[in-house]
DNA sequence: CGTATTCTCTCTAGCGACTAGAGGTTCAAG
DNA sequence: CTTGAACCTCTAGTCGCTAGAGAGAATACG
């Protein structure tokens, strides 16, 4: 039986936000002792690395409560899981694209504005005219 | 003179954004018709434009608030605008490397679960089991 | 001039995923 | 048995908006 704090340690989320799981229903109530402190099982702990792990990968918490509700059913198909995987890729694949093109701009700012006042500065007019943008955003 | 409306079609940023603007002290002040509602000049709105922009590029609102800070005053040396730049540009790159791990990590995640059942399923154990990642996250 | 429609106003509350702090209680070590 | 760390609940704050209620203003048309 873990305390919350040991919880933390073990897996690397924050007391406060093992609590906030619990309220939001994402990690079930765990015991408590006469005292109303909480103790966790082993089940438990497993249960929170696989959100963190899910949290680290980027799934939203209605994600990881599906992902969780469906590893509970094991006779279920995996084809379910494979589309959150499948959204969620594509999720990130598009913000990779879209801080590529940012950065590819703010790559051209910088360096045109070197050493005059700011009455002159390039990366003041492009921000204010976005005409000079290369790609669309 | 725009209407609030007018200014919304004419930058791209919704109503309600605007007022929202207005409240943290982004945008300044519109002028106000005998009926309380607010009308803006061509100056309010290219410093909307503006601010648009630069969140594009994800600036945060104190970012673009001192950018525009720096910009009043033409006499100000470029750096301070160059180091915003700079700043910026390095968290963009650095999200940029860590969405590419983990698109490589739902990649390796993909596929491997096909068609079995949610028993035997890779995606939730990989889930589950942290040691199977390749990379550091 | 009347009316209908669209726009605008203020205000409050909500989103996601936590985080911070106050003020009080319980546990474990020495 | 005392000390001090860890724990409890509760409220409120973060960021950058977004949504909705209920009411007033502006404009187009007949």
């Amino acid at each position: 039986m873990l305390t919350i704090g040991k919880l933390a340690t073990a897996t690397g989320v924050k007391v406060p936000t093992i609590r906030y799981y619990e309220q939001i229903g994402l990690l079930g109530e765990a015991e408590r002792t006469a005292g109303n402190q909480r103790r966790y099982s082993a089940a438990h702990r497993d249960r929170l690395a696989f959100i963190r792990h899910a949290r680290e990968l980027g799934f939203s918490v209605p994600d990881i409560a599906e992902l969780l509700r469906l590893s509970a059913h094991p006779d279920h198909p995996c084809a379910d899981v494979e589309r959150i995987v499948r959204d969620q890729r594509r999720a990130v694949r598009d913000r990779i694209a879209r801080l590529t093109r940012l950065e590819a701009e703010l790559a051209r700012m910088e360096g045109v504005c070197s050493g005059g006042s700011v009455a002159d500065c390039s990366v003041l007019h492009a921000l204010g005219d976005h005409s000079q943008c290369s790609g669309a955003h």
